[in-house]
RNA sequence: GGGAUCUUAGCUCAGCUGGGAGAGCAUCUGCCUUACAAGCAGAGGGUCAUAGGUUCGAGCCCUAUAGGUCCCACCA
């Protein structure tokens, strides 16, 4: 008769075919189209030296679910995927595969380095969208992007040109970051701070010219003295004031520098006196400034010590500290050493810690260009979800340094600036100048820089749909609609798309920001490699399959807050699809060839129209949690709504119904017709969040429709709400549950079948009970139920059930024991004082009656009475029990 | 040093604009009832970190305290 399904669902081998048959059928493309409204999501490239990790999992579970739920309601939806050079993090891998074979990355040249570096894009590039594709993700891949694509790559040399062009790009040499393990300069977003106990080192300096006479700095990288070109006090201590103007002679070297007084030097910290170094603090590097003191740089790029540092030179940086504080120590001149624990700042990528030194380096100008982004979210005109991602934002925003964005490293886009090699004119320019401009020789050198990798993200949401080129594709799907990605790029991604969106499109790339947090494991820690505590979402996928994975990550999670991962909640995830699985089975066992007939009003039951009433509201709070991007509360309203209300009560209720569809057709059939019905469309709800299993149910149930995930969004229907219905069911399901629990607590077996009454004195109450006899009956373990307006004919002794409707009669005298009943009533006697000296607080209260909305009064008031009848019922029961 | 955030059932977490405390897992009891034992029915378990305040009414708003987590920051 009906179509069958396995016994229990078995993801593997539906998920890869479905997934097929949606790519054979280019479901995931979408094409401007000016009938219908775009809805556009970037996906955050993935880097190509990239597996896919947990994060990712949420990332684009988070982003699927929205596209999909855009699609199915009928907006042309576009996610735009791609991957990223990450040109460091590439860089640094693939140097390490090229130390295994025993190969010099400078001995192999810059073009062979390159050549190796694009076959590694080749290879791996791949992997991880192969790997995303299991996810589920419907992203139209036709379109994917790489960062370094000739478009993408285009489009950053337009960039950087017209930001040289503005006086927004400029090259300096300033104080940087710089990675001696790297060797390159990196940004101050890629510094991590760390606190590490070290030392604060006292050390003398001479003062020149009188014997006998220090001035004793205090420093934690003694190293740098050999940089020093002064000392600096503040100019309002009074213990320091003649020092002023003398000249000392540093030790070790030898060298005389002046004593300098500016207020950056904090009387109270350390001795009072600094030794500045400018070419290797940032603090320092503004005093020389001011001061017009030298800067000497004393390091090379692998901080060792060049030449400058005499006989310290050739050693490393901490060779040389050690070195030199034995030297210190001989001459007398270390006076202290003091523990001290300071923050040290380490490269993210490497946690090498960073050398601050003079560079020279191209900037942007931040400024200016940040203005209209500070506004952006300022106005609301970009949200950022949650809203206190704000504070976070601007917090970076208001103290914005300028953003050094080359990078001593060959994969990347080069920098499009060209040098004189005998004039040394700079040339920014698209192609290599073939004659230089001022001098007029051919021999033009492009800068060896590549750029910030984040340089050619920040232009993802554009350069993806065309930019420069005035395309179809960017004057229809730009501005994009969401971006979904972690919090902890906010710095590097978010804030420079956003500025460069401004400034290159006029328009804010995106109106929204979804910002998720980091997936941990059970015990809070993050997951690392170097932990080991990662999990595979492969893994998770292969055992639970991807919708499991997908509802897990999704689930009880609010947005922006981190997760722990637990495999008992992925089994919950896959319990619950099983549950799908076997309800959409059960009905589809139970459907006949033919197709059913849609019921009128009159034929619908009561506890149709109860479902049908539910799952109509339901369409309404999802859709409207959806629209606030809350995906947590909408996923777990339709796991509410299928487990406990359609499967626990709405099936159940429809059994006896369709066993006697024989005798009762008209009844079976809507009983029938509910059932695929609500079925549908919970189906269709929960497509988003779990795409494999409900298209594998949907199209096994209408095998004339060829998918759901293209599938109609549902519409709240006003034609479908039952307010009074849903009232009846609610009533009859609490009696039910009453009744349910004094059989178990009496411990009557299951097999014991009683004849039910039900006391309604109340008519409409009465007629509920007798309209859904046959319904609940099956559910009290009754034989027989007869509803009557009093106690007549009713033993004595029977158990009963007050509830709010009726009290409900149980005659089991040989099974009761009365001292539990007894137990029983006085508990809930109990309860309901409770409940009233509750309300009567509240009632009795002039204030609350003069203040509170009018609705809430009524609204104790009915629990009052309720209440008030229930507690005379148990009275009357416990009276007569006595 | 600045900021954010958290503290709710044994565990992990929800709780939207303030109006009778929720879920999953775990525990206990009874059921292999012809969709599902990856299940069904029932039960126990919480002075919502502490102390104040605002309010008729606070898990939710305000203030302080304690502890945890995270981000930012150039005191050498």
């Amino acid at each position: 008769m009906g179509k069958e399904l396995a016994k229990t669902y078995d993801p593997k081998g539906i998920e890869d075919r479905l997934y097929r048959k949606w790519e054979d059928n280019n479901y995931f493309h979408a094409e401007v189209d000016r009938s219908k409204k775009p809805f556009t999501i970037v996906m955050p490239p993935p880097n190509i030296t990239g597996q896919l990790h947990m994060g990712h999992a949420l990332d684009n579970a988070m982003q699927d679910i929205l596209i999909r739920y855009k699609r199915m309601q009928g907006y042309n939806a576009l996610w735009q995927p791609g991957t990223d050079h990450a040109s460091i993090a590439t860089e640094v891998k693939i140097i390490e595969a090229l130390k295994e074979e025993g190969i010099d990355k400078e001995a192999l040249g810059r073009e062979g380095f390159l050549e190796r570096a694009w076959k590694w894009k080749e290879e791996y590039g791949g992997r991880i969208i192969k790997q995303l594709k299991k996810m589920g993700s419907s992203a139209d891949w036709q379109r994917e992007r790489f960062t370094m694509d000739e478009g993408c790559s285009h489009a950053v040399q337009e960039v950087f040109i017209k930001l040289y062009e503005k006086g927004l790009i400029y090259k300096g040499s300033r104080i940087v970051n710089w990675c001696p393990v790297c060797q390159t300069s990196i940004s101050d977003a890629e510094v991590e701070h760390e606190e590490q106990d070290g030392y604060f080192w006292h050390i003398k300096y001479p003062v020149k010219g009188e014997e006998g006479r220090f001035v004793e700095i205090a420093t934690t990288r003694p190293e740098t003295l050999l940089g020093d070109t002064a000392v600096a006090v503040n100019p309002e201590d009074e213990r320091y004031q003649d020092l002023i103007g003398k000249t000392l002679i540093l030790p070790l070297v030898g060298r005389e520098i002046p004593v300098v007084a500016d207020h950056y030097v904090d009387r109270e910290f350390g001795t009072g006196c600094v030794k500045i170094t400018p070419a290797h603090d940032p603090n320092d590097f503004e005093v020389g400034k001011r001061h017009g003191l030298p800067e000497i740089n004393v390091m090379n790029d692998d901080a060792t010590i060049n030449e400058k540092g005499g006989v310290y030179a050739g050693m490393d940086r901490y060779e040389a500290r050690t070195k030199m504080l034995e030297d210190l120590k001989e001459q007398g001149l270390l006076v202290k050493v003091a523990p001290h624990a300071h923050n040290v700042g380490t490269h993210d990528r490497c946690k090498t810690t960073v050398e601050p030194m003079v560079k020279q380096q191209w900037f942007v100008k931040m400024d200016e260009l940040i203005k209209p982004a500070v506004e952006a979210v300022k106005t609301g005109k970009i949200k950022l979800l949650p809203e206190r991602m704000n504070k976070t934002y601007f917090n970076w925003t208001d103290n914005i340094r300028d953003w050094c964005i080359s990078r001593q490293l060959w994969w990347g886009h080069r920098i499009p600036a060209y040098y004189c090699k005998e004039c040394k004119d700079l040339v920014v320019a698209r192609e290599n100048p073939e004659k230089c401009p001022k001098c007029g020789c051919t021999h033009m050198i492009q800068d060896p820089d590549t750029l910030d990798t984040w340089f050619s993200s920040a232009l993802w949401p554009f350069s993806t749909l065309g930019w420069p080129e005035k395309t179809e594709d960017l004057d229809y799907f730009y501005p994009n609609d969401v971006l979904v990605t972690g919090y902890d790029i906010i710095f590097f991604w978010v804030i420079r798309m956003i500025f460069s969106g401004y400034e290159q499109m006029g328009k804010e790339p995106f109106h929204t920001v979804l910002f998720h947090g980091l997936i941990r494991d059970s015990q809070g820690r993050k997951m690392s490699k170097s932990l080991g505590n990662g999990i595979d979402p492969l893994e998770v996928i292969e055992r639970y399959g991807a919708d499991a994975l997908r509802l897990t990550l999704v689930t009880g999670n609010a947005p922006g807050n981190d997760m722990r991962f637990y495999w008992e909640r992925v089994e919950a995830s896959r319990n619950f699809a099983n549950k799908v699985w076997n309800a959409s089975r059960f009905i589809m066992m139970n459907l006949e060839k033919e197709a059913l007939r849609q019921p009128s009003q009159e034929e619908l039951e009561t506890t149709d129209k109860w479902i049908l009433s539910k799952v109509n509201t339901l369409t309404k709070d999802v859709t409207e949690n959806m629209d606030k991007f809350e995906l947590g509360i909408a996923v777990s309203k339709i796991y509410d709504f299928i487990w406990d209300e359609f499967c626990d009560w709405y099936i159940e209720m429809a059994k006896t119904r369709i066993y006697q569809k024989e005798t009762n057709p008209v009844s079976g059939n809507a009983a029938l017709w509910t059932l695929q019905n609500v079925l549908v469309q919970s189906l269709k709800l929960l497509h988003p969040y779990m795409p494999f299993i409900t298209e594998e149910i949907f199209c096994t149930l209408q095998s004339e429709e060829e998918t759901l995930m293209l599938s109609e969004w549902p519409m709240f229907q006003e034609k479908y709400c039952y307010p009074a219905e849903e009232e009846m069911i609610e009533k009859m399901k609490e009696a039910v549950r009453g009744v349910r629990n004094i059989r178990s607590q009496m411990e009557v077996p299951p097999s014991r079948k009683a004849h039910i009454y039900i006391v309604c004195p109340d008519e409409k109450n009465a007629r509920i009970f007798e309209t859904l006899s046959v319904t609940c009956g099956g559910f009290m373990g009754a034989s027989g139920i007869k509803v009557q307006p009093d106690k007549t004919g009713i033993a004595e002794d029977a158990v009963s059930v007050v509830t709010s409707s009726g009290v409900i009669y149980i005659p089991l005298e040989d099974l009761v024991d009365f001292e539990k009943e007894r137990e029983r009533l006085e508990k809930e006697k109990a309860r309901l004082e409770k409940e009233l000296a509750r309300s009567a607080g509240m009632l009795n209260n002039e204030k609350f009656i003069s203040k509170a909305p009018e609705e809430k009064i009524r609204e104790e008031r009915e629990k009052q009475e309720k209440y008030r009848l229930m507690m005379e019922q148990v009275c009357a029961r416990l009276e007569q029990l006595k």
